[in-house]
DNA sequence: CACATACCTGACGTATAGGTTAACCCTTGC
DNA sequence: GCAAGGGTTAACCTATACGTCAGGTATGTG
């Protein structure tokens, strides 16, 4: 695909992205800095296409996952160089399967503590009843 | 219960208490800055007892589970209120049911995440699986 | 006594993810 | 002609959770 094809595409400022994506522009000129997403420029202005946009769709989503902003750099990286590669996507796969499992072991210990903090409820329950009585 | 029951508990020093629970002696002296233990003192030499060491157990699985060190001391005011007195209880009672409320959500967007990762994962391995057949 | 250890406090450094503010440049409209 | 509004960089501030000295004290051993 050359690269002027359809002349359709939004362009945005900062701000506007900003707005758009419910991110400050600090932001976004923060991940910028460092080099998550590289917009053209008009002059100094930064000039954001769909294709970034949907790169900030990206990175905001692997913040929601919980990495880091070194790691969603270097998963995007993966992306741009080609997305045939086998042994990168090996990479994304394992990063992923790590996190999972990180995940759900999150997610045992919180059920857990949730258990042991319903425990610590009904005995303060308990004890709230029996100060009660004596009260009376 | 009154307060001195038997003397084989066993005492320690930071450091020794540190390389029991797999931290530095740093960390637990930042803890106490922060409020969460407070060890006795011989001289100016911190002492641990065992129930100190129980509660750095606690500190340390809050962590675990991601909480800011902030929330783990306030989770632990908890059991230190006096368990005998109502209007305390009540208290506790009430900020048991807020946290419990808070670490319910947190469940809830965590399986979310999951889930979505579990996404991620499956359509990583689809691509991986693509690629395969190409070179092939 | 001297030296090795271990403990203490205090202060500064680090990484992450931005917020805030300052000072400056351009463009547009009245 | 000039103020308003938006864009830019640079630099400093914040919070969290420690790591890393520096400098001082106390204890124990040969």
């Amino acid at each position: 695909m050359p690269s002027q094809t359809k002349t359709a595409d939004a362009l945005h400022t900062v701000t506007q992205l900003a707005r758009d994506l419910g991110v400050t522009a600090r932001t976004i000129r923060f991940y910028e800095d460092k080099g998550l997403i590289t917009p053209q420029r008009a002059g100094s202005t930064r000039v954001y296409t769909a294709r970034d946009r949907a790169r900030m769709i990206l990175i905001l989503r692997g913040k929601r996952l919980g990495f880091s902003l070194r790691e969603i750099r270097d998963y995007l990286d993966l992306y741009d160089v080609d997305h045939t590669q086998a042994e990168q996507l090996r990479l994304l796969r394992h990063a992923v399967a790590k996190r999972l499992a990180s995940l759900r072991e999150q997610l045992t210990a919180l059920q857990q503590t949730i258990v042991e903090l319903e425990d610590v409820q009904s005995q303060a329950e308990a004890a709230y009843q029996q100060a009660g009585k004596k009260r009376a």
